[in-house]
DNA sequence: CTCCATCTTCGA
DNA sequence: CGAAGATGGAGT
């Protein structure tokens, strides 16, 4: 008898159901394998969460295993109680913590297909053509070739009968090889054997005779003797070797690199070292918040906490936040310990990702290094894992299960009992809290690792240029230095930051600007394409010639879009040598790596971008960092904007001078004397961190209280706005009188894929029953508003709001 | 009464 | 989630 929880995310198959378990399968299954069993009407995937001997299940009801798709189970017993621990702290459903934790090629694809029941002349024409000489074929097919009232007369008739099959997204990468008979006497005899005009046969043995035993590709083996791969075909078929297929990994890692040794350590890094090492070696969960300005060498620091884990036999994680850094970032990992580091990232391929994944689960490396998923990396002997840039919002799912990297890393600290490093020059208001009331340990590095000085950063008030009249993206301190970059042959980063503000298409008669269709937000003017795309639901149209509203010819493009910034840079600058990194020019597998690599071998003068570029890069040339706007993030409508502007040009001057130059950081804004922008020239963290926590607490945002936020959308206004206030009624209902509810309100973008969406705000500290409230506000939704078309989110922690 | 479209239910 | 029964309105 085996639990298994079944592939359905649906409230109410939100549990364990009990199967017999074939005989011949008896010694077989464990706990955490995968399954296909018969559930309802068809066949499914699941998981084996248990096996017992009895069931309350009555026998009648109780099915049997289809089948085992796993010889050695593919979830151990952390994972399985991690998932019931994400479902309660997510709200989710425990086959989609399931499923999150896995490599995406071991994930089910079902797909329909027609059996045929009788012989095939029964079929009308088309039809057997289609089957061939074939039992089954894809439902598609029939529905592409427009057959599918054909198809339903025969059903009827019960001349074929329909079926999902399932099967797993990707598979083990196999290749075919020869291994040589092991006996040379059988391999003298065949050599024998072949008549002499088959010169190049018995070459073929006689060559096999010399490698007894011995493992080669079909490749190999045509190439030394020089024959071709039927020669070698009807050597195998008199039996002096036979085929067989051997499992390899697919190489994500497209060069190699070259050797790195542990650095010597300031006084500072030592300090840190020593104390996390003590964690590692008693051991213990302790989770330690490295506070490292930029450029003081946090990274040494993991690579050296790293090594000593490795030392003791142990695995370690290492999460960074999104692919532009991995390639700067793995290089690092990979110069240290070589084949011993596996990266997870969402630039490889599904079967680079799933080898990936096994080596983890194997043992064969030592080092997981990827974005957020990679948090579940399957080792079994953990002694360290590691977020940089802790205060990064990638960290956090934005749909479910909507888990945060830290909070699953420290529950797997406390697992396996090893420590947790929160790395970043700027932490996260939530963290550096926590750190100063001792629930983290704070270590401070405040000295760049190679004793460069912090660069010079100028604020630019826009609105003065304004009055001057420059109406230009540029301001003319960055003109100047721009040109005077160029001049010396230095390099600079130019900066735009574009969330909330990008090309849009205004009409300067009537002042329309060209919406999204189904959004409520302003289509972006892409200059590649020449169409104007949203960036919210991906529908496109072409640029319009006049305006939609009153025929106008008058409209134009506003806004500064990275393109509208390049063309500019071409007309002030004839000279300069721009690369571009956008979501536009690094779509394609390897760009950013393309782009970085041309950047770093001086292929350019400007690097422009979007927040892709603030982090990570590493470059001695680079000597100006200008921040084109600062304003954007600044005012967006979220309680956290000041943090992230803050962050952000922090992590964007720190691009600066990190080597022998000295570097200089330009920052134009419409509000310089904004504490964010001011406390950033100088990465002065703790008069920000003091600052901003006077916000926080005057508005009882987080750290002071913990959010949850709770988002209904319809495709009627009214009916999102009436089931908001549903909800917001039964929370104030529930709820006690300590917690704070704002709503329900609009969304910042009130309107998404036509959908209108209202949300409400819970802020607490603390309410034991927030969390069964919430499941039974769940439990409403699904048993009655789903029918009306509502649907409704809760995200325990959002991270924008 | 038949046919199809949509809603509802149920899953071991 | 998806298959199949239940429901219901339009067409024969």
């Amino acid at each position: 008898m085996a639990q298994v929880i079944v592939d359905v995310s649906a409230y109410p198959v939100d549990r364990p159901f009990d199967y017999k378990v074939p005989e011949e399968l008896q010694e077989l299954v464990e706990v955490g394998c995968r399954v296909k069993v018969p559930f309802g009407k068809r066949n499914v995937l699941g998981f084996i969460t248990a096996l017992q001997s009895e069931s309350d299940v009555p026998k009648d009801k109780l099915k049997s295993i289809a089948e085992l798709l796993d010889i050695e189970p593919i979830l151990t017993n952390e994972m399985l109680e991690l998932a019931k621990w994400m479902t309660d702290h997510t709200l989710c459903y425990e086959i989609d913590a399931l499923q999150v934790m896995l490599p995406s090629a071991l994930r089910a694809k079902y797909e329909k297909t027609i059996l045929l029941k009788v012989d095939p002349t029964y079929l009308p024409e088309e039809l057997q053509q289609l089957f061939g000489n074939k039992t089954a074929i894809p439902y598609k097919k029939v529905e592409s070739a427009n057959l599918l009232r054909v198809l339903k007369s025969c059903m009827k008739n019960g001349y074929v009968e329909q079926k999902t099959v399932v099967k797993q997204q990707g598979n083990v990468k196999e290749v075919r090889k020869v291994k040589i008979s092991s006996n040379y006497e059988r391999l003298q005899e065949i050599s024998e054997s072949i008549p002499p005009r088959a010169k190049k046969q018995r070459q073929v043995v006689e060559w096999m005779a010399l490698h007894v035993g011995e493992e080669f590709t079909p490749n190999e083996i045509c190439e030394t003797v020089s024959v071709t791969p039927q020669v070698v075909n009807a050597v195998i078929e008199k039996g002096a070797a036979t085929y067989f297929q051997e499992e390899v990994y697919r190489d994500p890692f497209s060069k190699e690199v070259k050797g790195s040794i542990p650095l010597a350590l300031t006084d500072e890094q030592e300090v840190a070292l020593k104390e996390i090492l003590h964690s590692v070696k008693s051991p213990q969960a302790t989770t330690y918040l490295l506070h490292g300005i930029t450029g003081s060498g946090k990274t040494e620091v993991y690579l050296q906490v790293i090594q000593e884990a490795i030392n003791r036999g142990q695995e370690a994680i290492v999460l960074v936040p999104e692919i532009s850094l991995t390639p700067q970032m793995t290089e690092r990992f990979r110069a240290r310990f070589g084949d011993l580091v596996a990266v997870m990232h969402s630039g490889l391929s599904k079967g680079e990702k799933y080898d990936e994944w096994r080596k983890i689960g194997r043992g064969e490396v030592k080092v997981a290094v990827g974005a957020r998923s990679a948090v579940f990396a399957p080792f079994t002997n953990l002694g360290l894992i590691i977020l940089d840039e802790e205060h990064e919002s990638t960290y956090k799912q934005e749909d479910t299960p909507r888990y945060h990297a830290r909070d699953i890393a420290i529950w797997r600290s406390e697992y396996h009992h090893c420590p947790v490093i929160l790395g970043s020059a700027t932490p996260s208001l939530e963290s550096f809290a926590r750190a100063k009331k001792n629930v983290y340990t704070l270590l401070t590095l405040e000295k760049r690792a190679k004793q460069q000085s912090l660069p010079k950063v100028e604020v630019v008030d826009m609105r003065e240029e304004l009055h001057n009249g420059n109406r230009s993206m540029f301001s003319g301190a960055l003109m100047e230095a721009i040109e005077d970059r160029l001049k010396k042959k230095e390099q600079m980063v130019l900066f735009l930051n574009r969330r909330g503000f990008s090309s849009f298409v205004l009409c300067r008669d009537c002042g329309t600007v060209v919406q999204c269709k189904n959004c409520d937000i302003s289509m972006t003017y892409h200059r590649s394409s020449e169409k104007l795309k949203c960036h919210y639901c991906g529908y496109e149209e072409h640029v319009p010639t006049e305006c939609p509203e009153c025929h106008s010819e008058h409209i134009r493009f506003f806004g500064t879009g990275t393109q509208k910034i390049e063309a500019e840079i071409y007309k002030l600058f004839p000279e300069a040598r721009v690369l571009r990194m956008d979501v536009d020019t690094t779509r394609q597998k390897g760009a950013h790596e393309k782009i970085l690599e041309d950047f770093g071998n001086l292929k350019a003068d400007i690097l422009l971008g979007t927040q892709m570029i603030a982090k990570g890069l590493d470059f001695p040339k680079i000597t100006l960092v200008g921040v084109l706007s600062a304003d954007t993030s600044l005012n967006l409508p979220d309680f956290r904007a000041a943090e992230r502007t803050f962050q952000l040009l922090t992590q964007v001057s720190g691009r600066a001078g990190r080597h022998d130059l000295p570097g200089e950081v330009i920052v134009q804004t419409y509000s310089p004397e904004h504490y964010a922008v001011q406390l950033s020239k100088e990465q002065q963290y703790a008069p920000f961190y003091d600052q901003e926590m006077m916000m926080r607490h005057q508005f009882a945002y987080p750290p002071y209280y913990f959010v949850a936020l709770i988002q209904v959308t319809h495709e009627d206004v009214l009916m999102a706005a009436e089931y908001a206030g549903k909800a917001m009624d039964f929370l104030k209902l529930k709820l006690s009188s300590q917690v704070g509810l704002i709503g329900p309100t609009p969304a910042s973008i009130s309107r998404v894929q036509n959908r209108y969406r209202y949300q409400c705000l819970i802020k607490y500290k603390k309410e034991p029953n927030l969390t069964e409230t919430l499941k039974q506000l769940i439990r409403i939704y699904r048993t009655d508003w789903i029918k009306k078309g509502i649907q409704l989110t809760v995200d325990l922690d959002p991270s924008v709001i």
